[in-house]
DNA sequence: CTATTGTTTGAAAAGCTTTATTATATGAGA
DNA sequence: TCTCATATAATAAAGCTTTTCAAACAATAG
């Protein structure tokens, strides 16, 4: 039992859910693939490496609880999937992500520098802001 | 023949492609709509009333075809649908959306103000940022 | 005007992701 | 260990989107 497996009993404790070999193998295939920014389909065949008997609804489950306690999140690429990444921050406020037009490669970028669009926004509109999501699309340095 | 159906007869020109009534129609409800951010599925009824035997496929092919020359934009919620909204702009740069948490309105915020991040990114990643989309989650002012 | 060619369309089918259902299995606490 | 609510696999079904295909249509050439 390592340290990510009591965070994650832990947190489905504090919501009344159960610690599953299920939800312990696909917390711990989008852990073990930071960066990678899989999605469901990709997740499941990891998994089942892990927990062959594993039916992809479950997975489809299982990352939608995840994501509720805050341990992945969701990356929309307007792709046609959902993709996830482990969460390795603990407040609400994610990191924004670069989207190469050219080659597809997506980078994250943890400068945040939002605060003062942030604080406007909450002056003019009086709009509490909790979370935001941001994509650049653009070009990287290989293919420019 | 209105001003708007000449943009689109020349920028379907441009591209080699044909001004039909269903084109015509479905770039008239996006634009008529303004600020609504409707989903496929609404565009399609609102389109039948001027278009009554047009085909859904055809709504979807269309919209493709307006995002491609850039006169509607694709906003993706993640509530399973995909919405557009008439493309304002001329330029490449989209305005942001707040969205509400609490009753799930959409508002749009024409301030920018990424200009110095973005450069930051183009510093540090070597990254040519070419177009963003921003997304605030909060709680509005009526619903605070 | 008619024939030819290529585009666009509507209807239907297929695709893909996600959700619901249900009987069975299992985790967690007594 | 026993009990019971929860979780699961398998399957079906739903929901949204894309593709297929034959027919309709527009543009052009002859």
């Amino acid at each position: 039992m390592d340290s990510l497996t009591d965070i994650l009993k832990d947190k489905l404790k504090e919501k009344g859910f159960k610690l599953t070999p299920q939800r312990r193998a696909t917390l711990d295939v989008v852990f073990g693939n930071k960066g990678k920014h899989l999605n469901t389909e990709e997740i499941y065949g990891f998994v089942k490496e892990k927990c062959p008997e594993i039916g992809l609804a479950t997975v489809y489950r299982t990352l939608q609880l995840l994501e509720e306690m805050e341990l992945v999140s969701k990356i929309n690429l307007d792709d046609g999937c959902i993709r996830y990444e482990f969460n390795t921050h603990d407040d609400d406020h994610q990191h924004h992500h670069l989207i190469c037009q050219s080659c597809g490669k997506i980078i994250e970028v943890e400068l945040d520098l939002l605060d003062q669009l942030e604080q406007e926004i909450e002056n003019t509109y009086k709009f509490k802001v909790i979370d935001h999501k941001v994509k650049f699309f653009g070009i990287c340095s290989k293919c420019s």
